[in-house]
DNA sequence: CTAGCATCCGTACCATGGTACAGAGTCAAG
DNA sequence: CTTGACTCTGTACCATGGTACGGATGCTAG
């Protein structure tokens, strides 16, 4: 059994983040065995599933859902939540290729060219 | 000459907006002409330079630099600042694609097999 | 000249994902 | 049995990019 210190340092995160979570309801926050909370396995492997899921690029409000159906085993949901998550996913690489290729192309005209105005700051001037 | 509520309008941007690009020194704060301020076409210029350079991806910040770089057309900087704002979109791009191409890879196989733990919360189980 | 907007100013609040701290209680080693 | 480290609870604070609101003042049309 685990205190709250040794939790956070099984997985790899600060006491005040656990404690975070239970407030945003991803931990459970177990009863008092006199005056320190004490936290088992289960504990640490909700823990690291919710970092997991993290690198995965799930919020924190859809990690909470994820650790339901965890517990429920909704296949089909949990594809749900993938394929959404996905296509934001795909909205955003797709916006930051955007302005990163605008700014390639930005930055080559900038350097190459040494009359006028710089074009990165000219094509800010609308 | 307009008025806060002209250059909101100019701009596309809310009044509360106009105050906290003022607040955060991306744009100037005109003196009073007997209680009201009045803004000018340089104002509206800042303004629309702001919200482009968003579009790119810059921050608040790294566009007060450039409204700087603006004034002193310091082209050198320029790139500086754009090469190293498309160092950071590559990493956020490639880090996007590593969790997309995850979840899909999870998606697919939760969708094929129905024996078992779904794959993508079983991902997560550490 | 007064009603009814708009503006001014300071401050508080929103989401997101934490981080910090004060003051009190608890626990284990020396 | 005291010291020091850790825990508990509530609350405040951080960055980022805004949004909202209250009370006072200004401006303009009827």
């Amino acid at each position: 059994m685990l205190t709250i210190g040794g939790l956070a340092g099984a997985g790899g995160v600060g006491v005040e983040t656990i404690r975070f979570y239970q407030r945003k309801g991803l931990l459970r926050t177990p009863t008092r065995q006199s005056g320190i909370r004490r936290y088992g396995p289960e504990d640490l492997r909700r823990l690291r599933f919710i970092r997991q899921a993290q690198t995965a690029g799930f919020t924190l409000e859809e990690i909470r859902e994820l650790l339901a159906l965890d517990a429920s085993d909704d296949r089909s949901r949990a594809r749900e939540l993938a394929k959404s998550r996905i296509e934001v996913l795909n909205a955003k690489i797709a916006e930051m290729q955007t302005a990163r290729n605008a700014l390639r192309r930005l930055a080559s005209e900038c350097a190459e060219g040494t009359a006028g105005p710089c074009p990165i700051l000219a094509s800010f001037d609308v």
